[in-house]
DNA sequence: TTTGGCATGTAATCCGTTACATGATTAG
DNA sequence: CTAATCATGTAACGGATTACATGCCAAA
């Protein structure tokens, strides 16, 4: 029993308005991207395969526009969102590659774990930074009345988990300089 | 060009004491399960492939336990194992499915996401529970000087995190339970 | 005119889970 | 005796990424 998720997303997406699947990949990246991210290997097909079962329909564009392919959600198709919106959520495989990384790290070298961290740490003061802007067009793009609430949450979520991460790592540095300065002195 | 980090997980596992298979998977099991979990599917096929490029080596076991196939970490491997612990930590694929449901819940039934929020909840206070049984076996477990501030150090991680999600899990139900008396009231 | 963005897609490949299959040993 | 645990594996499948391929259009 799988998940395929990637058509849940582009359900979802299409309630805002008929998307091309170009068209979704962006609306992707500057809203659910960090927490939700999607690739045109999965999306193309994706988009057929709903449409073989009626979930999303092809919208015929304005003659002009020939080769932008439009599709938009059905009422089987809305139906089916909702069901799945109610579904409990699964877990996500937890996998933090860095981790796996740090937890054997007594074999590497004495500067190798904070590196690690270092690089980490860039990475999370970076995200939080694009939250800013992602809630910022998230502000902007949102019409529909009533769903803003949902989009902040989700925002917030990424602050609370990025801040958190980035105190670890203030707590991984003292741990790891700590350990290198008592190795030096030996 | 693909990551296949189970074959770290595996030379990293292996430098404590050679394992079987089956034991592999009961090490990770109470050791780094919760940021990295791995199943018998991959862990066979890839104890066979480390031995293949002799990164492993098979240790031939007392007569009477036949049925147990343990390996050892060779010199290479353990050579390949440092060099990976140098290289940049890639970063995870983001999917975070409950905030994917929650970006799309103004689709659902007013509870609907209440109700994600709340078992969601209910995971991460289970999840802090199952930390302090982690770092008690880490803390026994654990041998060789010198390893276990790199694994409390995950723990931690671990803490922090769930920490951070079950406060927005407070921000959540805030939120939404506001939304729901509003809706009622109207 | 050439660069970059718009736009659609496929092929190869692998990662990883799930389900299945089998059997020995040990504790109650 | 029987249930649980030890123990090893394979098959099938799908999810997902990556790399590749193609071509239009607009702006500099």
């Amino acid at each position: 029993m799988r998940a395929n998720r990637t058509r849940y997303a582009v359900l979802g997406a299409l309630t805002r308005r008929p998307m091309s699947g170009y068209e979704l990949k962006s609306f992707f990246e500057k809203s659910v991207d960090f927490f939700w991210h999607e690739s045109y290997g999965q999306l193309y097909p994706v988009l057929r395969s709903l449409a073989r079962e009626r979930l999303i329909a092809e919208v015929p564009d304005a003659a002009a526009d020939r080769r932008r392919l439009r599709f938009k959600i059905t009422a089987a198709g809305k139906k089916e969102l909702v069901r799945w919106l109610a579904e409990p959520a699964r877990r996500e495989v937890s996998r933090v590659e860095i981790l796996l990384k740090i937890f054997f790290s007594r074999h590497a070298g004495r500067d190798v774990a904070q590196q690690q961290v270092e690089a980490y740490r860039r990475f999370y003061v970076d995200f939080l930074a694009q939250l800013d802007a992602t809630e910022a067009l998230l502000r902007s793009e949102h019409a529909e009345a009533d769903e803003l609430p949902f989009w902040l949450l989700t925002v917030s979520y990424g602050r609370r988990t990025a801040r958190a991460t980035l105190d670890w790592c203030d707590e991984a540095e003292g741990v790891l300089s700590a350990r290198a300065a008592r190795a030096k002195r030996r």
